[in-house]
DNA sequence: TCTCTCACTTC
DNA sequence: TGAAGTGAGAG
């Protein structure tokens, strides 16, 4: 079926179409298909030739249909809308008058996220959708007060790897399995004035980690294969698919846009925070972090040695009284245990452990008694870092008349770093980093294809981009001058009142294309479930939908290898700093690359160098296994979409990581000295490993001292445990523990 | 490795 | 009071 915006209800959809396309002409057709379901979630789709078609399940249609007209010029947060949406006729965009901005972004809760890094990262993901803790929390400030913004986060993969966790630290395993489909959430708040951003933080608890690929809380938007921004398809939904065992790296993204609609017209500033870099898994693998989340998450205060938490001392008094019981038996029997290293392991504990400590869970026995390797302290220890205030990175990218807005000293502009060649058109997103202090730096990613109207968003090119000045110029006249084709990454913008941090390196524009380019969106429950957001943003890119059969079609044949060979070439941030000029056409000419949410059709992600939270990652993971561009040569070719020349070659692999490397840490060097030396200096070491003990006993009534391995062999300490031992088991005895761990 | 259930928590 | 969020642990 098939009709116009002059009539927009479709049948048994109760559906109006929100006609306020910034680029488009208003008559332009829309139609809509109901019955055609894709795999997982219902798409909009629209065929290249502008018209709009419309695909959803009949059981979501309505609903989302109900509520494709919504907040859009209205303001009202998308979390608001109700399932009645107001349907009516929407008058044209008036362009505001806006005051320039320069969005700053603060991780909240930084100290936690750094402890989150230093014991290696892992995020629990299950099937029903696991919240990230710590929680991601932001604040902004430099924004525009009366500017209306969207909010919004991702999470791309980090690299092109598999992890397994051995000998107590994460190793590369292997390259990468087929990437789930991407997501991208939308804060349910949004849009929201500049100053209601401003004025608390933007916290993104409720987005769920999943790996449950049928997950119905998301949906899919397809794009034209030949579109130049918009390609392959975007989900939106409450929670993000990942892969279990890969690593990702969540991103933030600030655009300034009164509705969704405008997303795909509008900025991207996105913002990286390296250490909030994080491996999925479906059950922990590091009993630090295990630790370091029992301590601080409130929902997992059951855990504790402290407060009501009782099952762990159940646990370990139970596991004490039969330890004990086996001493007993050991002297009266005058045998031998058959004493396996687990228990071996456990013996140490107990000997170092006062009764009070006896509720550690055995999660700390490695801590105690290292048997396997090196113990995690040690690989703590080595991946310290300084304790100085980490925000976030950030690029700039942009297609059309984006300000450059890095007003700040050259080392603040672009460090455009390595983009692995095998980039997935797909997604840009593939994150590595260049330098482990370049995490402490910002790091924006600014991606805009405002001003482009979908005609001119199909012609790849500079003509583009000079087409969409003039668009630009014309639906937002009060627009200041931007700078085409840049590429910029303002380390200082997003730092607030810190200064920038050199060695940070990225590819902006493949993570700022990314969002452009296949990469999905995630609404926030509300969104989806009113259907508000989605409604309105399905609608507003309706005319840029193109039908997509499954995951994705028509994207094939669109690459990266420009942009990926672009960004290597600023692998080095230092050098990076000024982006070459034809480095950054290909970045922009990514914005023409399709790219898929689907990995299994675009296995080559686009890699840049960020931050290098990854080289001192603790049990994380090694920087030097997932090292892009150590992987080169086994990257696929890439075909380019975009018209664009490739003035420079793809880079070999050993130069690029040659010359990289020294040049992030000689990039580190001067700005965080003091962080290096404090990671490199065996006393910050020692202070960490004291510190994570006191931080990880903060709820241990023993003091960390009675925690430390070196007390293992005290017999002393041995003798006083077992005797505590013994009169807590005297206490078991006379009344019996109901744990289950108890029960045979 | 993953899934499910459990006991415990917060809100 | 109950829904929802926790890690542990069994399978």
């Amino acid at each position: 079926m098939s009709l116009s915006m002059r009539d927009p209800v479709i049948p048994g959809t109760s559906m109006a179409y929100h006609p306020f396309l910034p680029h488009r002409a208003p008559d332009f057709a829309m139609s809509a298909v109901l019955g055609h379901q894709p795999p997982f979630f219902p798409a909009l789709t629209l065929p290249p030739n502008g018209a709009a078609a419309l695909s959803l399940p009949g059981a979501l249609a309505k609903p989302i249909m109900d509520q494709l007209v919504g907040a859009a010029e209205t303001g009202i947060p998308f979390s608001s809308l109700g399932p009645q949406a107001h349907l009516r006729p929407l008058k044209t965009m008036e362009p505001e008058e806006e005051v320039e901005d320069d969005p700053k972004v603060h991780l909240e809760a930084k100290e936690l996220w750094d402890q989150f890094h230093k014991r290696g990262t892992e995020m629990v993901i299950t099937k029903s959708g696991r919240r990230m803790f710590p929680p991601f929390k932001v604040r902004c400030s430099g924004l525009d007060k009366k500017a209306k913004y969207i909010l919004l986060m991702d999470i791309i993969a980090a690299d092109d790897c598999r992890y397994k966790f051995h000998n107590s630290r994460w190793m590369v395993a292997g390259k990468a399995d087929p990437e789930m489909p991407k997501r991208m959430y939308i804060h349910p708040d949004s849009p929201a004035t500049g100053e209601q951003w401003m004025s608390k933080v933007v916290t993104f608890h409720k987005l769920k980690l999943t790996n449950n690929i049928s997950d119905k809380h998301g949906f899919t938007l397809a794009f034209p294969s030949d579109h130049a921004t918009w390609q392959g398809n975007y989900s939106f939904g409450t929670q993000t698919i990942l892969n279990s065992m890969h690593k990702y790296q969540p991103r933030f993204h600030i655009v300034r846009a009164n509705d969704i609609l405008k997303l795909p017209y509008s900025t991207f500033r996105t913002y990286l925070f390296p250490e909030t870099e994080f491996i999925a898994v479906t059950a922990y693998q590091n009993d630090k972090i295990t630790q370091l989340k029992i301590d601080n998450n409130p929902f997992a205060k059951g855990f504790r040695d402290t407060g009501n938490g009782r099952r762990e001392k159940r646990k370990q008094l139970t596991l004490q009284s039969m330890r004990v019981f086996d001493d007993r038996h050991k002297k009266e029997n005058g045998t031998s245990d058959e004493s396996s290293s687990e228990q071996a392991a456990f013996n140490c504990f107990a000997q170092s452990s006062s009764p009070a400590v006896s509720t550690v869970g055995t999660s700390n026995l490695k801590d105690l008694c290292p048997s396997e390797g090196e113990s995690d302290a040690e690989a703590d220890s080595k991946e310290e870092h300084g304790p100085e205030a980490c925000d976030a990175a950030k690029i700039s990218t942009t297609t059309s008349e984006e300000p450059c807005r890095d007003k700040g000293s050259p080392a603040v502009k672009a460090h455009l770093f390595a983009a692995e060649p095998g980039g997935r058109p797909r997604d840009a997103g593939r994150l590595d980093k260049a330098s482990p202090d370049s995490r402490h730096s910002p790091a924006t990613i600014s991606s805009s294809t405002r001003g482009l109207g979908a005609e001119e968003r199909r012609s790849p090119g500079r003509e583009g981009a000079a087409t969409s000045k003039a668009e630009e110029a014309r639906a937002l006249p009060g627009k200041e001058a931007f700078a085409p084709l840049t590429v910029q990454t303002d380390a200082a913008a997003a730092h607030l009142g810190q200064g920038p941090l050199p060695g940070l390196g990225f590819a902006p524009g493949l993570a700022g294309q990314q969002f452009f380019n296949g990469h999905p969106l995630f609404l926030h429950p509300g969104q989806f479930a009113m259907g508000g957001a989605f409604s309105s943003m399905a609608a507003g890119m309706g005319p840029l939908l193109a039908t997509v059969s499954g995951a994705s079609t028509g994207v094939s044949g669109l690459d990266s290898t420009a942009m990926a060979s672009a960004a290597a070439q600023g692998l080095s941030g230092a050098s990076a700093a000024t982006l070459p000029f034809h480095l950054q056409q290909h970045v922009l000419a990514s914005q023409g690359l399709a790219m898929s949410p689907f990995g299994s059709l675009f296995p080559y992600p686009y890699t840049y160098m960020a931050a290098a939270a990854a080289a001192s990652s603790a049990a994380a993971s090694s920087s030097v296994h997932r090292h892009p561009f150590l992987n080169l040569n086994t990257m696929r070719p890439r075909l380019r979409y975009s018209p664009y020349s490739i003035p420079m070659p793809v880079p070999d692999s050993s130069s690029l990581l040659a010359t990289a490397l020294p040049s992030m840490a000689a990039a580190a060097g001067p700005l965080d000295g003091k962080a290096a030396a404090l990671a490199a200096s065996p006393a910050s070491v020692a202070v960490d490993s004291g510190s994570e003990l006191n931080s990880r006993s903060s709820t241990l009534s023993s003091s960390s001292v009675s925690l430390s391995p070196k007390l293992c062999p005290e017999k002393e300490a041995a003798t006083s445990e077992l005797q505590n031992i013994q009169r807590l088991v005297s206490g078991l005895e006379a009344k019996p523990d109901r744990s289950r761990s108890g029960s045979p």
